[in-house]
DNA sequence: CAAGAATTGGACTGATCGGTCCACTCTAAA
DNA sequence: TTTAGAGTGGACCGATCAGTCCAATTCTTG
């Protein structure tokens, strides 16, 4: 029943149901987003939507691979060149300055979807789990560099430390979201900065 | 339009309800629990919800003072008596060892309230940014006892720490209840942990 | 240009949603 | 025993929900 859009104007169509889904739903969550606002927003059609996606469910699940294409890569690239506390730390401020320029709204995509289809939609649930994966491997993969520059310990767990992080800088956008105060958020990263300095060698602190 | 109960048995049927609202929205949260569902559930009709509550909002509203009470008010008691490293890494087990027993689901109620109407129910919002801050005032009076204790350092900002601690908490929940591994709490909750020995007077370290 | 496939528009359906309404029962005080 | 107000039961309403269906259009290819 689901299909592959086979031409450049149904890959075109499909992309825009989608990203509209994901605007609506990053405001007002999954439940809250009717169909018909989406295909209103993306200007098509109940067929267009139903041609492309068996159900609601899925194209849900088309939402969250592409927030989390959207947003890991997009931080991959960052993180890939930070390789110094003080370059950790303006990746930092640039998160704090992001949701104080958005006023604490939206937050992270990918853990508001979390938060809301963990418990009720079981495959979103897993692919979810598979996006914060991603990403923390990623945390991961920096502080591999950290800990072979020495700025780590040799026995740092860096995959225990990058879930952490990511911890971290979940709940501190929630925090910041809620209280709609970036300062939450930034009070949480310094906190995960410290955690990590922690780690570093018995000379260096 | 809301009125108060004006007699026990009212009092208990408002409390019914909301008990059974709340049960409900933390397994399926606000938006896909239905009020009929609520009221099945409560063994109580469309007119005792109206009569006690104006609309869904306000329901939703008394749900989170009742989730506020239940949590707030439970780790309050517990706080009260951690008065070292030892104490707090224990509570920190406690925790974890809850999320294993409930096989990471629900994880925080008042977090998962705040996720998803933190941008859409701006009453709500505020009621639970005042939840928030509550509790985080709680752990506050508890770093303050360490603090007093010599624990942590005397410049240490009680505050802010408990509200790092607090977000590392939400996040490690989020991420147990995404991946159902109760084991990325653990981590979150040594990682708030090292931040706050992190924070010790130099001699200590 | 013909034909088959891919794509599109939108009316329609049954279920369910939050919310209204009114007649009814219960309780306690006069 | 009357009575007034608190509490209750549930039928009902318009709106909206996810999902179905089919005829019309556009595109590709021979």
């Amino acid at each position: 029943m689901p299909e592959e859009p086979k031409t450049e104007r149904g890959r075109r169509t499909r992309e825009r149901i989608v990203a509209s889904a994901a605007k609506l739903i990053e405001r007002r969550g999954v439940e809250a987003t009717g169909l018909d606002q989406v295909l209103a927003e993306a200007g098509a059609s109940k067929s267009q939507l139903y041609h492309y996606f068996a159900d609601k469910q899925a194209l849900v699940r088309a939402v969250i691979a592409w927030q989390t294409a959207a947003i890991v890569d997009g931080v991959a690239e960052r993180l890939e060149r930070i390789d110094s506390w003080a370059g950790l730390e303006a990746w930092f401020d640039t998160l704090v300055a992001y949701q104080q320029a958005m006023d604490c709204h939206v937050g992270c995509p990918i853990g508001s979807l979390a938060a809301e289809l963990a418990d009720t939609d079981e495959a979103a649930r897993q692919d979810l789990a598979l996006s914060f994966g991603t990403w923390a491997g990623q945390l991961r993969t920096m502080l591999d560099r950290f800990r072979e520059r020495g700025l780590l310990g040799p026995d740092t767990d860096t995959e225990q430390s990058a879930y952490a992080v990511l911890a971290t800088i979940q709940g501190g956008l929630l925090l910041a979201k809620t209280t709609r105060d970036p300062e939450r958020l930034r009070i949480a990263l310094i906190a995960a900065g410290g955690y990590l300095r922690s780690l570093a060698p018995a000379p260096e602190r």
